[in-house]
DNA sequence: AATGAATGAGACTTCATTCAT
DNA sequence: TATGAATGAAGTCTCATTCAT
């Protein structure tokens, strides 16, 4: 792990927050550091630059999601099971973090495209365990065997990312992780075997 | 030789080249104005402000693509057919304007809240399009009738804006309109009635 | 008289208005042309620039109202007398046209040195009369003829300017007018017991 | 070689010379910070913007005077001795601070309503205590018991006032402070022959 | 004489980053 | 390590004035 120091995390807890409650716009890095309780200067002893902070953040926060989806689809035997329990985790996390699930969704959206290459880099762990879940779901039989996967991807990914995204537009008013089955369903269906 | 365009569409064509080539944040009311070909202050005779030539610039693009979206569909018999048409229509507008398609689909989601809101109430009606051909479907039997409307349109909304971004950030290297019969077909088949 | 042409008042006559109603700051060229009913270039026709629109108005108003001061305290005998009048003449001048009032008590003293070297410029017909009435007081033994003329002058100016300007910003809700006589007896006789 | 003042007066200070030099519409905040010595930037740690400088400037410049003026005339016994008082420590402090005369008779008064408002209430101050010492001169029997104490205070600021800005339009060319007794003795007496 | 669309210079303010302590 | 006062570059918008018609 890159950093264990206390003063780290609690930089990118204090971003998170400010983001959320705040947005992108009006976080700026003093209230950062107001947040966290450190003095401005001290944000750089830990961090290169304010883009530094958010791509971070959304290493840490993301890059250890990615690595428990990993672990936990391993434990389902099909495909379609791992797509469930998959898309249940994705909800399930931004479910308990609302703050992180704005920031995520909305706020870390409004940025350069510099960093949204980076993040997008992150996310390929991310888009590569949905295509190793898609062969092997085609390996079994399970999905069609002529399935575009790159485009299969890009519906899972799409359709989970709109969803997320439309819950948080509309306040969270309703429950995210009970639509996970449904959700499944939609995409099962377009991945499907139609014989 | 006079420019016959009026100068509204004048400035929102500059506004679409100057922050597809230069990004959104580096470009500057001035760049705007220099690349229309008028002076900064003529900005001002059109526009209210900055983030009104930008909301101005997505109704004026993307309105009249939603109302000829509605035209077009309309002369087609299914709802699979209607949402075929719909995919190929959207892929090929964005096909043939790359810089519209860099503006809509990365630069100006980097805005603040407000003006995705306002743009976000431009594209209801592209989603309101979207459930009439869904409600189409499922009465004339071709959707599964306990189809989740919400759902089915995150689903197709997202694969369709997942598919066109994916495009951009590959440099649209390939074909996009290319793929707009596989996409329908993995909607399809996910609304699709099973049985 | 410079200019019988009715545009030339018009304009000033709108100048006073909008000033008036609007604030000096606010009251842009474009906003006394529409109040004119004229273009914004006609102005430009009749006038050097915004600055002169406002030498222009206030010698035009101003200029007028000392020739009239000129002629009316000619009729009395008594520099006392004529004080009075002087001072009668002044507040029901400026009570009579409220915009006016406002225009050269508040707002004109906004602008810069040279607009307000003119105005004093103008101003000097004025403060020449306050002096001819105070050299025949003194000849006719009305008042003590060891009196600094100027600051007896300064003394009038200052009292008259000081109590239209307080009538101004107390929103003219008591009676000028009447004011007169006792301003006159406070500059006749000061603050001091005659026994 | 560091500055000891505190910033905030060294600030205030470079505002006045800056004004009283180049007039209050040549007075950039970046022509200020430059006399100040200091960045651009850091006159918004001092303060809040720009006319909050000119605000400050006046409170910390004439908020002491007022109170020095309190005590000073406090020393005296008859209303006429603190008349006396208050003319000559009012044209004094303005003899000997040349810009600031300059800045508070002339350069302040360009400014716009809501900052003239706010000098106003400063200046109620000032004004409260000419009414004191006017109701004490007639309690006294120094002044005529049936004296109207608003007219006559607005003769004798307006008096003061008028005189000072006399003094500088004239560019000080003569001693202002050697006026004070005959400013007093007219505002004590009149204009009138006392015999 | 009259129009009014177009011009373009100019300034306040913000905020990421630095560095002396 | 930590601080936080100081920096200074950079951009939106206004409005007096012009000039082709």
């Amino acid at each position: 792990m890159k950093n264990q120091k206390p003063k780290y995390m609690q930089i990118i807890d204090a971003a998170v927050i400010t983001i959320a409650e705040n947005g992108y716009h009006q976080s700026q890095v003093s209230k950062i550091a107001k947040q966290a309780g450190v003095a401005d200067g001290t944000i750089y002893l830990y961090f290169k630059n304010k883009e530094d902070i958010l791509i971070s953040l959304f290493r840490e926060k993301m890059g250890h999601f990615i690595t428990d989806l990993e672990e936990v689809t391993r434990s389902k035997n099909t495909a379609s099971e791992k797509l469930l329990l998959l898309i249940e985790n994705h909800f399930r996390r931004l479910s308990e973090d609302y703050h992180l699930a704005i920031v995520t969704q909305l706020e870390l959206r409004q940025t350069n495209k510099d960093l949204r290459l980076q993040i997008n880099s992150i996310l390929k762990g991310y888009l590569k365990l949905v295509d190793k879940i898609l062969v092997e779901g085609i390996e079994k039989g399970e999905f069609d065997k002529d399935l575009d996967i790159r485009l299969a991807r890009q519906m899972i990914f799409g359709t989970i990312d709109e969803t997320v995204t439309t819950w948080i537009m509309n306040d969270h008013k309703y429950d995210l992780v009970g639509l996970a089955p449904k959700v499944h369903q939609l995409l099962i269906n377009g991945c499907g075997n139609k014989n």
